[in-house]
DNA sequence: CGATTACTTTGATCCAGATCAATAAGGGAC
DNA sequence: GTCCCTTATTGATCTGGATCAAAGTAATCG
């Protein structure tokens, strides 16, 4: 993950301009971004969008976290996406959002109004490949996560989710010296059991039994430390090598 | 769904350049699509690519169905994904598959190149808008699916997967008159299972008892028809209104 | 045509995770 | 500090779907 410093400042807050984008962009089709761009801020737990409603921007997540989620006539939900920062938000060519979305930590994210993104994403190639690879990246992360719902355990879920967030997390800081890690759980009981398609009775019990077999240790209920990747890896029920990019 | 018939005999077989495509591309974008163009023919259960494999072009589906699978480490497996007519394969700038595709039925694949086609995406704009679209709409079938992965009852998974089928496939024949449709289930009761995160026993116990029930009706094993669409539908839990796109 | 093989249905039992219910632990605000 | 409220843990019980096992039904092939 090489982050080209075109203009540095701003390559570190819009990820449609990162990488790919900033690398092969003629200025003026930054210039144009920049143009139409604008953040916005949400305190956890506030919605962005609800299904069914109009959403005029796109837009990608600078920091923090938002949940999609759908809900089925009785009120039972799934989350069925997870956006960290740098990935994308909304889409081209439709109005209408299908799912929920809300911040699950405070957000921030960098919008452009749907129609000039629109506009320049049919004149300049660089900016729409960019975003198809983000697409792209996503629908990979989505079907990985099918596995996970259709045919892991409760632990193992538990395991799959929490090795994510890690190597989420321990990206940014970059800091997994060896195979240990500590990290922040940015997600409530609930939200986990939520995408998950548990209850937050079986997490908290899932995650118990994680402790007490040494797999994971607790610091108040947040703060988690991974004495060894390997072996949270080895509960996932994942392939060796090919498993979990997300 | 209008299909502008730019070039009637090609849009038919060649989804990328259906659509949008077609109607929007300049001849000489088209033309370039063609050279770089050919056809693959599977037989049904043969495989087309195993996960971790090469796979040096990109494709999209003519007719019949491919499925996308995951397998875990003790041979637990989940279908990540159902390609029908239209629906695109591979993605361009990754040689590496991280799921193992196999024909269901049938298959015959219209495949590009992944060089060339790399090449006329960065090149032409329309091309990639129309795979970002496409994509797009993988990725909300993708989200679709967790939803029936993560919280429905086998009952529901069973209606949920025969209102899909039966909606892609009356979309082709345009014939569904009023609330019923007759169609056949191009899939197995174990693919059915793999998909949907159940055993084929309890695929078949639920779709014996909505025959019981009256939802459905089966001539043998595969022909399937539904007296009254909306009686489906109530079984699949979903909002009356905006249920399942993909 | 019967034989072999693949697919499907149905039955009996079991168990992982849901559900119901209570308690504990943080975490602000005052 | 205490009170209130949200989040988390733990226990007891129940159940939907898995698992194990056995027929039943098509399809394919010599």
């Amino acid at each position: 993950m090489d982050i080209p410093t075109f203009n540095s400042r701003d390559c570190g807050t819009c990820p449609i301009r990162h990488r790919a984008v900033c690398a092969r962009c003629e200025p003026d089709e930054l210039l144009e971004l920049d143009k139409i761009k604008y953040y916005r801020n949400y305190e956890a737990g506030q919605p962005v969008v609800w299904s069914g409603d109009q959403l005029d921007f796109v837009a990608s997540v600078v920091t923090g976290i938002a949940a999609l989620t759908q809900t089925m006539e009785d009120g039972r939900t799934q989350m069925v996406g997870l956006l960290l920062p740098s990935d994308f938000l909304g889409r081209p060519g439709r109005e209408i959002t299908p799912f929920d979305v809300t911040a699950v930590s405070d957000l921030t994210l960098c919008c452009f109004r749907r129609r000039p993104f629109e506009k320049l994403l049919s004149l300049t190639p660089n900016v729409s490949q960019r975003l198809l690879e983000m697409t792209l990246d996503e629908l990979d992360a989505a079907r990985e996560w099918m596995l996970v719902l259709g045919r892991k355990t409760a632990r193992e879920k538990i395991a799959s989710l929490i090795a994510i967030i890690a190597r989420r997390e321990s990206k940014l800081q970059s800091s997994q010296a060896e195979n240990a890690a500590r990290f922040e759980l940015p997600l409530t009981r609930e939200a986990m059991a939520d995408y998950l398609g548990l209850t937050l009775e079986t997490v908290s019990r899932q995650i118990s039994a994680l402790k007490r077999d040494g797999v994971i240790e607790l610091m108040g209920n947040r703060q988690v430390h991974i004495p060894d990747f390997r072996v949270l890896l080895s509960e996932t029920g994942d392939d060796a090598d090919g498993g979990m990019p997300a």
